[in-house]
DNA sequence: TTTTGTGAAACGCTTCACAGCT
DNA sequence: AGCTGTGAAGCGTTTCACAAAA
């Protein structure tokens, strides 16, 4: 078990968790991977598969305990524990972020927000966090146990965030800004790039 | 040319136009695939392949000139017309994207905003988008030629509003909200999925 | 009988390697 | 000589199909 799991077996684990945090809330007992596979447009298959990298979670005959597979894959997604998030640039996206009360449920927790410019440091967002300036990042992210940072500032000054938040010590980013960025191999980079997307669309409706 | 293209390859599509804007500014005449290879990680071959698909786009010996490129790169994706984006969701994140300066550089324009609540109906955007009744969809999309809509609205009310998109002829969508949706199958939907991009980053820090 | 767990087959994407053009 | 365009090989992911378990 656990030999190497793809990124893409990772994210279906998430959805799989929503729903069983969803089916667990509605009293339901047991779950097939053809139900799941229903749910999510997928190969039942599949399914089984992600599901087998991490032990024989299941019941030949009967499908998965839902509680315990809840559970488990909570376990398996590091979210048996909290998460301390930093987010960097309290612009609007920054503090959309910071206010998302998603965030709060799956046991993320938003601690800080960053940003360089003297206006807004010392101020707080409307949910009430912090906005520290950039160059505590590294004492900050110290005490507050901070293990991953949103990256939320334009994209001249992203690849500099990103080493200032790489030197803090921080392992792990998800990064709003578009553009290459680097960062070091045991360093974990997610991107979100809502022009990539939107053109992706562009072109689905360009072709007809 | 122009067989079936997968969404990987247009996603790099994306990626290599933004470069080459950024190329085109700096006076660079031609580049070659290894140089684009390098910005973004990738192996030659397969940037070759991707441009491949839409004709012979290069010179043997030379690369490829960076204004034909960008220009053709910009028709492939749709991008050489006006793309007109409504928001759905005034909240924090509605309006952070509503007055996100990114967009206007690639030719989209959000030129609306929709919501369900009273109070905001008639108000406007910090960047002065008018938000209108959700109701009015249809009618407005039509008005204002409304291709894309992006969808920022919570978990609950989501499949509902993308329903009364998908009834107002609209074929686009990128939708920000969790949880799956359904659409029929002449309809593109994209999603961004942040707690999933933050449950992947806690998976890769749990197993060290 | 139902449903999991899993080798083997199928599929799709990426990389290799080189012919062909400049 | 340099670089593209591309068939073939390689590789990773998904699906199939079935033995094993409840």
């Amino acid at each position: 078990m656990t030999d190497q799991v793809s990124e893409q077996t990772t994210n279906r684990l998430s959805l799989y968790l929503r729903f069983l945090n969803e089916l667990e809330a509605n009293g339901v007992r047991t779950v097939s991977s053809k139900v799941l596979a229903a749910e999510f447009d997928l190969n039942a298959a599949l399914i089984r598969k992600d599901l087998s990298h991490f032990g024989d979670l299941g019941v030949r005959g009967v499908g998965y305990v839902v509680a315990d597979l809840r559970l488990r894959l909570r376990q398996i997604l590091g979210l048996d524990r909290r998460l301390n998030v930093a987010i960097i640039g309290a612009g609007n996206l920054g503090f959309a972020l910071a206010d998302y009360p998603g965030f709060r449920q799956d046991g993320f927790r938003v601690v800080a927000l960053f940003d360089s410019l003297p206006d807004k440091v010392g101020t707080r967002s409307r949910g009430g966090i912090l906005i520290h300036d950039i160059r505590d990042l590294k004492r900050v992210a110290k005490r507050e146990g901070i293990t991953i940072a949103v990256v939320a500032v334009p994209s001249g000054s992203a690849q500099i965030v990103v080493n200032t938040v790489v030197d803090a010590g921080i392992k792990a980013l998800l990064n709003f800004s578009p553009g290459s960025l680097r960062v070091p191999r045991d360093v974990k980079l997610k991107s979100v790039d809502v022009t990539v997307s939107l053109e992706s669309l562009s072109f689905f409706l360009a072709k007809g």
